[in-house]
DNA sequence: CCCTTAAATCGGATTTGTTCTTATTTGATC
DNA sequence: GATCAAATAAGAACAAATCCGATTTAAGGG
């Protein structure tokens, strides 16, 4: 997804602009991979320095809401990352749990499942593969 | 995994034999489902009303530790259930988000992965059917 | 342009899940 | 039964996230 995009799907739904929000996307949409509440604060003060947690919190839940932004939780605290499945096809990704950097797998479990049990209606589902990536097992010898 | 099971586990890695430490397990053992730690310490208030919510959470994670409970994490709390990945083999569950009970699914997605990026040195994965059991849908209706 | 209004933001207090600290108790071993 | 390390209690402390009342600001209409 884009930074316009993800504006245009807020003008969609009837919320104003802002910078900070504009911001906020475009630091995520910078790197890919996943960043904290915290991440996203840090980088955004060197413009807005008097961004109140708040801001991002709520910002953030709308994101993800209209599906701007993805979820993951990492140590006990979400991150977040721009939307990636909207650009091609519906798929996972492994993630480095020590910076929270992505790359993309093909396919999705979901297909190849052969049967969920007829007791579960299903809502939604979560496969992700956790390692570390280069970058970070070099920092860490 | 049988409660005896566990509580053999506790013993070879010298971790001393406690009631309050079985009843926890027997607590985990006693239904097919994710529990939170509030759960547990409910229900263990029976038998032992004084127990702390730390010892809850300090054994929980020792157990964790050991592989005797499974983690895993729904709207922002951990929940844990025994563990059955080594009853058999590796496998993975629908878990119903409202009450956590589970069920399993055969395979596992990664003996499919055709390959993940070389610049990751996996370390673990995850994968999670979500859904509403039928006893949930029911009485949310 | 200015006015109005609802949405967005601020700043701090609050809540919630979890961990830490210190003193006390208890299980295992001799 | 004495000893000692491990386990526990009780509450303080922590961190992530949310809530609240007051203030500011974007968007649309006159």
């Amino acid at each position: 997804m884009k930074v316009e995009e993800a504006l245009q799907i807020l003008k969609e739904h009837g919320f104003k602009y802002t910078g900070k929000r504009e911001e906020m996307i475009r630091i995520c949409a910078a790197e890919k991979r996943y960043l904290s509440a915290k991440d996203i604060m840090e980088r955004i003060k060197e413009q807005y320095p008097t961004l109140s947690f708040d801001t991002v919190y709520r910002n953030i839940s709308t994101f993800v809401e209209l599906g701007i932004l993805e979820e993951t939780e990492l140590d006990g605290e979400g991150r977040f990352r721009l939307a990636c499945s909207t650009d091609g096809h519906h798929h996972h990704h492994v993630i480095c749990t020590e910076c929270g950097k992505t790359s993309s797998l093909p396919g999705c479990p979901m297909n190849i499942i052969s049967a969920v049990p007829e007791e579960f209606q299903v809502t939604g589902h979560k496969f992700e593969v956790y390692g570390t990536c280069k970058e970070c097992v070099t920092h860490s010898n």
